[in-house]
DNA sequence: ACGAATAGGGAAAACGCTTACTACGGTCAC
DNA sequence: GTGACCGTAGTAAGCGTTTTCCCTATTCGT
């Protein structure tokens, strides 16, 4: 229940506790004959560092913060990864924190890491678009910047304006075009977008992505193609079943992540239509799942652990190739790519003259 | 960069220092006025709390540290969750830090969030059978019990002799006994044991149900039926192309995990076999992927986050029902039950003889 | 051989908070 | 009227490190 202190060491060992500190930390000379005495002691009451006063006492805090919404998710999980071992790389702690999706938890994350003196604290994910909710966040970012501590956006925007945060964002709305101009290519007019609720920063980057395609290549953006909801497998399945029974038509599902696209192929497959037979199905993402799916899914690639490290190098000052000159880098973006399996082909003949006439109807 | 302090507080506030602790702690009568202008004091100065000194000064440090290998792997994610979710009903901050599979590693993060004072260190997943390792895992088992906090071992056999840890454990016999038994049922009588490192805890578990069903039912067990190895979908699928072309005999395979079973699966299919048509196949742990395998994989579910949220639970003392009368719940068990899908039919008629042949052989 | 630089080590002041104690008006009961 | 209480609030002693001075021998350059 007594945890031994650096002064019962100290004393064990004959000296002050200034010099045992001094053998812990090696930052200072000691004669050998001492060090061996105090490690001799240290052993002796098995010592362990109290890293609370050592924080407290100025030494740096030397801990990193991560806020995500589930450890269960994939495409949280990876980027966890990658901040815990870019962290564990940097010599520092990494505390993770679940939201469960939930705003108030999130920013009473923010200021328990914060209490923490975190180095920084790396926030993940999409956000909705909610003005009190990005003021409370921009609050924070000050007060953790006052604090010379860093806010980092990861997979959001910028809160914007003076809010002092720093962002790693990946391309989204490029993925979101490169595949929908994938889509296009194998001959697809009327494309579903599927997911995603409706304001939602990652759904209105990937619907800018897939809208940017459509029109690049003359398409017609009908407003009745594009579903939005959650990103839940569960919407995907059932969304999918509803417009089939509707009748509506298309020949192609963009969904707005893996998820989405598992729900959507299941529904698809219990209509007892086949993919990509009889539909198209991509997804976004490319989390684990999309490679057990049959047929294998057509997705879009984030680099999601990359992006956990890039968070950790950027809070930390790191910098990261490129531009020496730049004093301070704010923010970094990594790439997207579409990686084609087998879940897209072209449309089937049948359908084509339905998909014409829709894309002609503009 | 500076950091506002209790005393800033106070002196704006006009008053102590202590009563500034007071208003936020809630623990002791201030006048309503007072309070007031100390809370007015708190947002205009943007004031955060010193979690270290406030650890420091005494008020207890509220924070449990889980130890898992990596945060992808859902067996570990769901732990993790479990962990997660009970530590912050509790009021606690968790930490999740991943070995990476080094043990060196994991006795280090032990160190680590001893060092942070955690109330306690939940050490998850099987461990190998390491007589040095074991005896290092004692010692910091030790040295966190004389600090009054606690080594939970989560999934692994307690360290024995008098070592001072709670354990959470789950049937993993009673599992493979069940799914074996299961097996046989079917009428299967050479069943394959695929994967699982040999000297670690979890496959010895169930290499024991799995040998105890055999037994039961009078059935031979077959040594070059046992094919250790690593918990990898890679293993699975390469042992079990290598046993397919020694043209190896066997009509159900066991995999010691989902992963494991996943692999093999996968080489059944590539080896034109049909599942459960042409070979058996069942799993264990019951992640997600199970869902995912086409046919949908009969495993063995494992109530994982539940394991979680009984480590801390264990950990703080918090009785769990049953027994009131003892002193301190030390160790808890939760159930395993196999969950019965697709994968699993009876042997190829084609196959009985030979079956039957090598039951009858011993 | 002499002043200076250097290695080795101690004392004590932070670090920011919690929490006994202590103090001081009022109320209340008798 | 007086002592016991109660409600408030301040004082100050830690909590366990790190770190800045400061001091004492050595050792070294010339």
């Amino acid at each position: 229940m007594t945890e031994a202190t650096i002064a019962d060491v100290a004393r064990l060992a004959g000296v002050s506790s200034a010099t045992v500190s001094r053998v812990i930390n090696r930052n200072y000379p000691v004669a050998e004959s001492t060090r061996a005495r105090v490690e001799a002691a240290i052993v002796e009451l098995g010592y362990v560092a109290n890293a609370h006063a050592r924080a407290l006492a100025g030494a740096t805090n030397r801990t990193v913060g991560i806020i995500i919404n589930d450890v269960i998710d994939p495409f949280y999980a990876f980027i966890a990864r990658g901040v815990e071992r870019e962290a564990t790389a940097q010599g520092r702690l990494c505390i993770i924190c679940c939201t469960q999706g939930s705003h108030e938890q999130e920013l009473a994350l923010i200021d328990l890491l914060h209490e923490q003196r975190a180095d920084a604290v790396i926030l993940v994910g999409g956000a909705y678009e909610d003005r009190a909710y990005a003021t409370q966040v921009g609050r924070r970012a000050r007060a953790l910047h006052a604090s010379g501590s860093t806010l980092v956006l990861c997979g959001r925007p910028s809160v914007g304006g003076d809010v002092p945060t720093k962002v790693v964002e990946y391309d989204n709305e490029g993925g979101a075009f490169a595949i929908t101009d994938h889509l296009i290519t194998q001959g697809h007019r009327r494309i579903l977008f599927l997911g995603g609720p409706a304001l939602f920063s990652t759904t209105v980057a990937r619907l800018a992505g897939h809208r940017r395609a459509l029109e690049l290549r003359g398409l017609d953006f009908a407003d009745d193609l594009v579903q939005p909801g959650p990103l839940s497998r569960r919407f995907g399945y059932e969304r999918v079943r509803e417009l089939l029974a509707e009748g509506a038509v298309f020949t192609a599902i963009f969904a707005a992540n893996d998820n989405v696209a598992a729900g959507a192929m299941q529904a698809l497959e219990s209509a007892g239509l086949t993919v990509p037979g009889d539909m198209s199905v991509v997804g976004y993402d490319d989390v684990p799942l999309a490679q057990e799916l049959r047929p294998r899914l057509t997705t879009v690639r984030i680099p999601l652990e990359e992006m956990g490290r890039q968070a950790v190098r950027l809070a930390l000052g790191i910098a990261d190739g490129s531009d020496y000159l730049s004093p301070v880098q704010t923010s970094t973006r990594v790439g997207t790519s579409i990686v084609v399996r087998e879940s897209v082909s072209a449309p089937k003949p049948l359908a084509a003259p339905q998909a014409r006439k829709a894309a002609g109807r503009r």
